[in-house]
RNA sequence: CAAGUUGACCGGGUGAUCGCGUGUUAUCGCGGGCUAUGGCUCCGAUAAUGCGAGGAAAGUCCGCGCUCCAGAGGGCACGGUGCUGGCUAACAGCCAGACGGGGCGACUCGGUGGAAUAGUGCAACAGAGAGGCGUAUUGCCCCGGUCCAGAUGGACCAGGGUGAGGGUGAAACGGUGCGGUAAGAGCGCACCGGCGCAGGUGGUGACACCGGCGGCCAGGCAAACCCCACCGGGAGCAAGACCAAGCAGGAACGAGGGGCGGCCCGUCCCAUUAAGUUCCGGGUAGGUUGCUAGAGGCGGCGCGUAAGUGUCGUUCCAGAUAGAUGAUCACCGCCUGCCGGGAUUUCGGUUCCGACAGGUACAGAACGCGGCUUACAGGUUGGCUUGAGUC
RNA sequence: GUGGCUGUGGUGCAGUGGUUAGCAUGCCUGACUGUGGAUCAGGAGGUCGAGGGUUCAAAUCCGUCCAGCCACC
């Protein structure tokens, strides 16, 4: 994920935060927000109670390589931000790549023209 | 071979497909800034190439570097350390030793200054008595009286002596023997143990050993107050420096305010031409730097019992910032259990091969370093001790 | 990064060296009542967060570890 594509500053999430669309699952959250730019943006959040520095990180990278796989296949122009809830510390990751994608379904970001769903 | 003890080290590998951060070089950009129009620099993209988590990166329990507080001085308070000598930048660390406890032993554990020579305090319950020369319940002994028996004895009462026996307690003021006595007692003596005093020998020292003298009464708790010696100024990389962006001031009090943050002294700065304080209101939440070449790693040699240290050679080894160092898959390795087969056997086992199942830890740099502590699947290896057997 | 607080019956708290760790509420049993509540009587329930050390003796004193919480920049 490069850095042009990642959310950086403070006030990218508190916008995220205040007026974000949110669609919810049991193992992860995602809010999204028009950025006016020609492509998207990601943030991953992992909170303390989530676990120790280890499981967080571990999480945070399994995620960021489910998005960074779908990312071609989005529509631009938006941000969004992933915010990983208790259950996913034990979600094995082809779990985690299906959560993701009909998240993503839901909140109605997968490009029409796109060459199809990478699960079939 | 078994049991034990103590150090040193490692802590998954290979491949495939996708990725991330950063250094260097090159090229590119209707990109930004400066310009003497040669270019320089910043940012971004692409390509090549180098590097990219740990033994604890953890907990944050200590110590130091570094930075700022004008210079950083004195006293008090407060906090820390506490056998000796050494190592170190420093330490609550390490090494070597002393003393005390544990173990047959290798070895190991210890916050280990001061308790008659400063003083204060504490010790429940039990017990006669618990901290000063204090006590008399039972016991032992003596004297006197009464009664019984008449044998020199026994019972009771009053007085006195005693701290040896029993008993209480965590702790009761040395132990053994002889003398002594009405019974006893360091009351006296000898030896042993402990304490103190002065001395000798060895050791840098803690201390050890030796003989002498003294009187046997001075016990425990300072992780109780305290005393003694030594050490400590405060804050922390969100330290600090630079750049950019943005805003709006008003009211009241006011002769003092502030710098070292607990206090005082000393000293300096700013004020009385309005410094400062409080309240209301307004703005910012960006970037660069510090930032990794260091008390650095590895190897040789010298010195030292060692911790270490000197010198020579060699090497460059993470710098992220919503936070990189990875994700997925396959195969292999390792460990455990069970099953089958082979070898060996002191019939307890040991070992090799194969299949299946399960497991493969603790844990993620955030300025750096030295320690300590805690967590950890499993594995490699050196020394030493004890026991058994064989030659 | 720095400083601080808390951990004791199910719950909320007291106890800060000394006999068998208390209090309130809740729980159980019985009495009272036609029944319930209230009331009365009796009772159970504790590794004092864990594990070391000091002490004759530790919930209490001193380190280490664990968990939770708060404050500041």
């Amino acid at each position: 994920m490069q850095r042009q594509y990642r959310l950086r500053r403070r006030e990218d999430f508190a916008r995220l935060r205040k007026q974000g669309r949110v669609w919810r699952h049991r193992v992860l959250v995602v809010s999204v927000i028009p950025n006016g730019l020609a492509h998207n943006r990601y943030g991953f959040i992992t909170s303390k109670h989530l676990g120790k520095a280890v499981v967080r990180n571990r999480m945070r990278r399994r995620l960021r390589e489910v998005v960074r796989r779908l990312h071609p296949l989005l529509k631009p122009g938006y941000d969004l931000a992933f915010i990983a809830r208790q259950p996913l510390v034990d979600l094995s990751f082809p779990a985690l790549y299906d959560v993701v994608w009909s998240l993503l379904q839901q909140a109605n970001l997968i490009q029409p023209a796109s060459p199809g769903d990478l699960q079939s």
